[in-house]
DNA sequence: CATGAATGAGAGTTCATTCAT
DNA sequence: TATGAATGAACTCTCATTCAT
């Protein structure tokens, strides 16, 4: 996790490897032009024109390092699900009841969702431009959470009737209020918004007693 | 509300009024032609050639009815949002508290979800091809269930510290459980994935005690 | 001359009789609906809905009066063709010298111009959307202007050697100070520049002896 | 002047320059054919797809050089509104009189416009597909031909009352003329039409005495 | 005679992709 | 590896004209 680069990070398997010192900078130069302007205008409004002239590239080069504006959409998808992930496990560590690790997984997510605002964007157009990468985004993501309940559950902090409904919901929950709390607005602080939704998945809503 | 139309109903502020009985019918032919295009494809991939061809009617004919592409997409993201309020308002009366009443309305949310995926998929998109009845949309929703629970906590039985961000929360848990159990699969009935729902915000995940 | 109607006055040689008092109104005022339009649009601008819409008539009925908008057009330009030749006529009589006739018919001119802009425009574009108009229109204003110094000559106050190179030069001068003085702009008064016109044509520009 | 390219010539200021000698050939070609286009069937009943057919390129690489069709067409029209004005210049020179630099220069008009007719028609209509080169273009050389009746003025053998009047009078003759016997027909020498143009602005029309 | 919906050829324009240099 | 010109299918939109009512 220490080791996690700065974010757009190259991409693990892109379709075509650079050889030379030369070609990995402008194939890191394509990505990140890509990412902001994806970020910036969605897929369909990006152009790859637009993308060549803000990485400072000529247009042809561009299919030296891909195959396709699409093969270029899902390689981002897919590093930005990866570091979505990475980035809350990162803020995970060390705290003790499993809901508070999942808090903090939260708190992680709306930090990184303020610093790196299309992200949100990318993912959530993933649905139309790459459903695959979408879907597996946010199976793994659930499967992830779902996981940790479950280590709670052995722990004895967690109900033990816990299961996959249960995980998308915190899920959803989480995406909300990351597009209302930290892409809409940086109105609040993202200890606040993630100490709400941990109330809330803590003791429920209703009036206790 | 008992009276509600099926959906896709008739747009109610079209740019252009048919002042025909056969006008009238073409309006309709184009408005479902589109529902079930912009569903299955998506915004960028439907066509207006397509979308006319499958209503039968000629490409010049879109153009007596509609402004645009974009404006027939508008009219129609328009209409869903307020169907689905609709249909979960009416799925709601008549229960004891208030948190019942928030598991019916999601119940009736998810029947018609399933009825009606496309409804999913074009609200949204509608994030990236009508940015502003997105937004409109969410910003609705929320406000109508924040003002739900508002109304629980004078009624006293939900947490008097309840606040918008609940409602967010609860938005995304709902969409997203849509998502997985009503528009990708139809494994569980809605009355179950309400249910368990309904448990989380009633007395969270934690075990009592 | 007296009876001459106000413009614009229907057309002689329609394609389309109207035998009814209701049908020539109709007519009507699509031609003066038409002459509006065209003025101000030129012809491709210019569109049958936008026509019929100023006229407050049916797009159908239209085709009722005139075959298509070309034919509409030529009906427009041969009017007008028609209206000019008859208006500086009329403004010419009881002159003494021939060029003294010139300069009224000129003044005559250039007031109807100042009146008519549309005409102007509606003429010149003749020249792409029907040039047998067009041309007819100025070969027989050029045969009217070299028939009258003709006669000129024969009471003998012009020039013996006058031609038609000599008519085309007049047609070009008043058509030129028209465009500068009565379409671009109403800063002289007609009679102004019609007496620097006739001055011109009477002794030239070199200094005398 | 003698070093004076044939026309048409290369934009000056186009909105994309070409980088390659393969870029301008292809951009020349557009332009030829475009001239060539315009001039025999008019802006509007040109099209993109009959230039680039005529060019003998792709239609996608219209617009590599161009914005579009109106561009062009901008860029086109104030390239002839100089030609014109260059040709007319070069034809002037080592002429006594101011009036008989006049006819040098419009003899110098009428044969450009014999072998350009295009011209003619491309600045006519210019008037409705882009006025403010029109306009331009007849300020321009009107103020031209005034400026220099103005140093005969003070040289001393044209009359001291000129004005701007008069030099849309004398362009005004030369393009009707230019359009009767140069575009229209080519019956008449150059030199004739002009010699009957010259007697006309030098003495008028008028019996002497 | 009037109406306005329906038609569809044709226009300008975009842009992912290919390719010669 | 880099360049940018070339390509052409595909798209949205317009509008003169036809026709059923």
């Amino acid at each position: 996790m220490d080791q996690e680069r700065a974010f757009p990070a190259t991409v693990e398997r892109s379709d075509k490897v650079p050889r030379t010192a030369r070609g990995r900078r402008t194939m890191q130069a394509l990505l990140d032009a890509a990412a902001a302007e994806f970020g910036e205008k969605g897929f369909h409004d990006s152009s790859i024109v637009s993308i060549t002239g803000r990485a400072g590239v000529a247009l042809g080069s561009f299919y030296t390092y891909f195959d396709s504006k699409d093969a270029l959409f899902r390689a981002l998808v897919r590093e930005m699900s990866a570091q979505v992930g990475r980035h809350a496990a990162a803020s995970m560590r060390d705290r003790d009841g499993t809901l508070q690790r999942e808090e903090s997984a939260f708190r992680g997510f709306l930090e990184f969702a303020r610093a790196h605002k299309e992200i949100y964007r990318i993912i959530d157009e993933a649905e139309f431009a790459d459903p695959e990468s979408h879907r597996l985004h946010y199976e793994s993501t659930a499967a992830r959470i779902l996981s940790r309940l479950r280590e709670g559950v052995i722990r004895g902090d967690i109900r033990p009737d816990v299961e996959e409904a249960h995980a998308w919901a915190i899920m959803g929950m989480n995406v909300f209020l990351g597009l209302r709390y930290a892409v809409w607005s940086d109105e609040r602080m993202p200890e606040d918004v993630a100490a709400v939704a941990h109330s809330l998945l803590k003791t429920g809503l209703s009036v206790p007693g």
